[in-house]
RNA sequence: CGCGGGAUGGAGCAGUCGGUAGCUCGUCGGGCUCAUAACCCGAAGGUUGCAGGUUCAAAUCCUGCUCCCGCAACCA
């Protein structure tokens, strides 16, 4: 035990303005994916995640929920949590950037960077729209007016901190040539070297224009900016600082930070460089993998197609969407989410492949040798193949993951798995088991099948933590799940020989397209287990705040289309005596002319907000499809305009 | 010229250093009966977005173009 291996991994700290969604689920089941497979390789593994509770956006939204930054945040983070619970990530420690450990290093950091001059007070400059307490840059200046109210700005200096990451741009440089694992994909790493190249501003890292922040230590008229203030997660995740920094000494410098795409530049540009100033050792490694994009374009809110993962696991079971999650992202490369992809993956990778395969041996081990399993005896040439494809399994599976590439890892496993399948037809075992002379071979081919069985689900468990456990409930082949080892899917023969096997439920059931469709993740309420967590989430509204709502019949009395802005028409309705201005993104959908004196309902209680600079009064309803390709609005010709609707 | 990504058989994707274009699903035909209407074999289907260039050889390198998408802005 002296000389053990470490292993440090960390997602980034997500930002807990609203609930997760598959995107986040991604990084961090990859991060626990590769967090499982160095524990089973006999890695001390430390993972690491947690929440970024600081700035402005929280500080707003809390204030939008009449409630402390810190109760709002705490409410998200107990659904974060639970979330991770639910996809069986195991990670060892969840910073919280609000957690005095994480505060204290912040500030220490800060200081230290200071006392040595690489932080100085300077000024940052930019237009100041006082209303709106919001500072602008020249080109979002919309006519030389605030973007928002369309008021004058005026030009004035905020006082702020700087940080010199100009001056570690060289040095930057330097390393990433001598380390080309430092930054991977490799074609992510083109992309950083040639922004760094283009030349490195210093950072502005402090702000007064507000207050939800860690305060910067010696003038509390500051708050440090977001990069000072989450990038040091990582250390302060590990006690750096500590009296008892063990786990510092441990772990430092991390293996592995793992991260979307979009947010690569900060973690290899500003953060090694806040690294390099305050005299800390780099990570090794830093990883962006791609996005899980949704038919129809990004997932947002207003598009309606944001996926909520707790609902996929309650309905499809953990295994499987993580197993889809792993599966469906190239390395480095973006990939597509879509339900129908992820119970095709379910059907013919997970049922009809991995679990008919174990479902078949144990069905003819029951059958042949009355659920014993039995010892190898005699050997054929087909064997080799089969044993050949087991190893090499072992080797491709190590090979990819210690990359991270967890598409290529999958689907070596699987070749193994459709290897088996195929064995099976070459040695036709209900043929041998009529031939009683035939008795030996017949328990060479189980126990080979069992093998290749065994070795697939070792090498799946970093993937698919519930497997072994479930295979074990029909062929029982470890006797501690806790004490699995990577290293036991290189060898051939280990599978323990007289072992009871039992029919059991199958590894996992084929899913019926037909029910998908009456029962979409979007259309919630359904199951039992769906129906759970739609009132947990409160999906449901009740009469009550239904009525909150206010629609009412609207004239349209004008409408142009807005300047410089493909999807925004501007329009002018009548509601009984009122006329209002109310912004619609569907310019893409209708002429101005087209809308001219139709009647329509508006949502006239909403709150007003300014869209492009014109200010928008309310909503009109219309009705569309996933992508917005159609767009209808809905009219209501015959009923007299200011009318209520219900 | 705001930044970035992409265009490969019906769908979704691979393709490392340039060297006969692969995988999964689907389709069609056959086989098998141990199994979760599963499994196995075979076939059809691509002038690798367009136009040039470099090369003995280009999906791969270079130039130009077209189209799509993400971020941001303009989804209330």
């Amino acid at each position: 035990m002296s000389q053990e291996k470490t292993f440090y991994i960390t997602t980034p700290i997500y930002y807990p303005s609203d609930n997760l969604h598959i995107g986040h689920a991604y990084t961090t089941v990859a991060a626990d994916c590769m967090s499982r497979f160095k524990r089973l390789q006999g890695y001390q593994v430390f993972y690491l995640t947690g929440t970024d509770e600081h700035g402005q956006k929280i500080e707003n939204v809390a204030r939008d929920n009449q409630q402390e930054p810190i109760v709002y945040i705490d409410n998200i983070v107990k659904n974060i949590k639970n979330l991770w619970d639910k996809l069986l990530i195991t990670h060892n420690d969840f910073i919280r950037t609000t957690e005095t450990r994480h505060k204290e290093v912040v500030k220490a950091l800060f200081q230290k960077v200071y006392q040595q001059g690489d932080i100085y007070l300077s000024e940052y400059e930019g237009w100041y729209c006082t209303p709106c307490e919001t500072f602008f840059t020249e080109r979002q200046l919309v006519d030389g007016k605030c973007p928002d109210c369309q008021r004058e700005v005026e030009l004035i200096k905020e006082e702020s901190y700087f940080f010199k990451m100009g001056k570690y741009a060289q040095r930057l440089l330097e390393h990433i040539a001598a380390n080309p694992d430092f930054i991977q994909p490799n074609s992510r790493r083109n992309e950083v070297v040639n922004f760094i190249k283009s030349g490195l501003d210093d950072l502005c890292v402090s702000r007064t224009t507000f207050k939800w922040g860690i305060e910067v230590p010696f003038n509390q008229d500051h708050v440090i900016y977001v990069w000072f203030d989450a990038l040091i997660n990582y250390l302060s995740g590990i006690g750096y600082g500590d009296t008892n920094s063990e786990l510092y000494e441990k772990y430092w410098p991390a293996d592995v930070h793992l991260m979307a795409k979009d947010i690569l530049r900060f973690h290899a540009i500003i953060w090694p460089t806040m690294l390099m100033a305050a005299g800390v050792e780099l990570p090794k490694k830093v990883f962006a993998h791609g996005w899980i994009l949704l038919e129809g374009g990004k997932m947002s809110k207003s598009k309606g197609n944001v996926v909520d993962p707790l609902i996929l696991v309650d309905k499809y079971g953990v295994d499987a969407v993580r197993y889809y999650l792993l599966k469906e992202l190239s390395y480095g490369q973006d990939g597509q989410y879509a339900e129908e992809m992820l119970v095709s993956r379910i059907n013919s990778d997970l049922a009809n492949d991995l679990g008919n395969l174990v479902s078949r041996t144990a069905a003819m081990i029951i059958r042949f040798f009355a659920g014993k399993l039995p010892t190898a005896k005699i050997e054929a040439q087909v064997d080799h193949d089969l044993i050949n494809t087991a190893q090499e399994a072992y080797l491709q599976a190590t090979e990819k993951l210690e990359k991270l590439d967890f598409a290529n890892y999958i689907l070596s496993v699987l070749r193994l798995v459709s290897r088996a399948n195929k064995y099976i037809d070459e040695t036709e075992p209900w043929l041998l088991a009529k031939d009683e002379g035939k008795k030996d071979r017949l328990a060479t081919v189980m126990y080979n099948l069992v093998e290749s069985i065994r070795i697939a689900t070792i090498l799946l468990t970093p993937a698919m933590p519930t497997l072994a456990g479930r295979l074990n409930e029909q062929i029982p082949l470890f006797k501690e799940l806790d004490s699995i080892r990577w290293d036991e899917a290189g060898k051939w023969g280990l599978a323990p020989a007289n072992v009871k096997v039992t029919k059991g439920e199958a590894l996992y059931p084929r899913i019926d397209i037909k029910d998908l469709e009456e029962n979409s993740v979007n259309q919630p309420g359904k199951t039992e287990a769906a129906k759970e967590i739609a009132e947990k989430m409160d999906n449901f509204i009740t009469i009550d705040d239904f009525a909150k709502v206010e629609l009412k019949v609207a004239e349209i009395i004008a409408c142009e289309k807005m300047e410089k802005a493909d999807k925004l028409l501007i329009l002018k309705v009548r509601i009984a005596e009122e006329e209002r201005t109310i912004v619609s993104g569907i310019a893409e959908h209708y002429r101005p002319e087209d809308l001219l004196g139709k009647k329509v309902v508006v949502v006239t209680n909403l709150k007003p907000v300014k869209l492009r600079g014109v200010l928008s009064e309310g909503m009109i309803l219309a009705a569309s499809d996933k992508g917005d390709s159609i767009i209808e609005v809905l009219t209501v010709d015959n009923v007299p305009s200011g009318n209520v609707v219900r």
